[in-house]
DNA sequence: CTATCAAGGACAATGTTTGTCCAAAGGTAA
DNA sequence: TTACCTTTGGACAAACATTGTCCTTGATAG
């Protein structure tokens, strides 16, 4: 995976073109709508973790760091929405470990 | 709001308990049901924006600050849900830069 | 024209969340 | 004991959100 920033539907929009891959054809290999990749690479729908583990497969990518892209999108996407300022991952990862230290 | 870290639920029923109020005096005067309240204390239910602005108002905390509260719990919570890695959120905070910089 | 492609609207089916009510468990006081 | 009050938690319909699919549009290329 590249290390340039990019959204996960832009990254894999990104290895999609880099193979010049029409979306019908990627969509084909991995079983999916053609209509729904393409929304997945808008980031207008969110795959799901099937679709995340096909895609991974597909072009070759490590599970574990494209679900880590997933959900860094989705963190990403809800302090956008809620305009909420950066400080609230200082205060989740806070509660993370204090989440993790209560068993 | 306490500097203790605590997650949503325990914040509101440590407040509550301060005040030495029941489940149900509180859930009356902001106008929801009691077994909610109780819910939302436990983080077993996830209050709404609505009930939250009157938690606020309630015990007279400043909204922002507990939506802060109430939004780096639900992200704490995906992380630990997901067993994604700390730095997930560092991922996410460079992703909300750059989505903020694109307009 | 005719293909092929991507964008995006619409919509039923499916899933999730919400509020509410009820019952049970625990405490306390008379 | 009985009576009362609190908290917990199950169940469930109603409300809401998401998913997959299909179809139309518009753009580009041959």
């Amino acid at each position: 995976m590249s290390k340039t920033i990019a959204t996960f539907g832009e990254q894999i929009r990104l290895l999609r073109e880099e193979e010049t891959l029409s979306l019908r054809e990627v969509a084909e290999q991995i079983g999916i709508d053609t209509s729904l990749l393409g929304k997945i690479e808008r980031n207008d729908r969110q795959a799901t973790k099937e679709q995340i583990k096909l895609i991974a497969k597909f072009f070759k990518l490590d599970e574990k760091e494209l679900l880590k892209e997933f959900i860094s999108d989705q963190i990403a996407y809800k302090i956008l929405k809620e305009e909420a300022d950066l400080d609230t991952l200082k205060v989740a990862e806070m509660k993370i470990e204090y989440l993790k230290s209560k068993k």
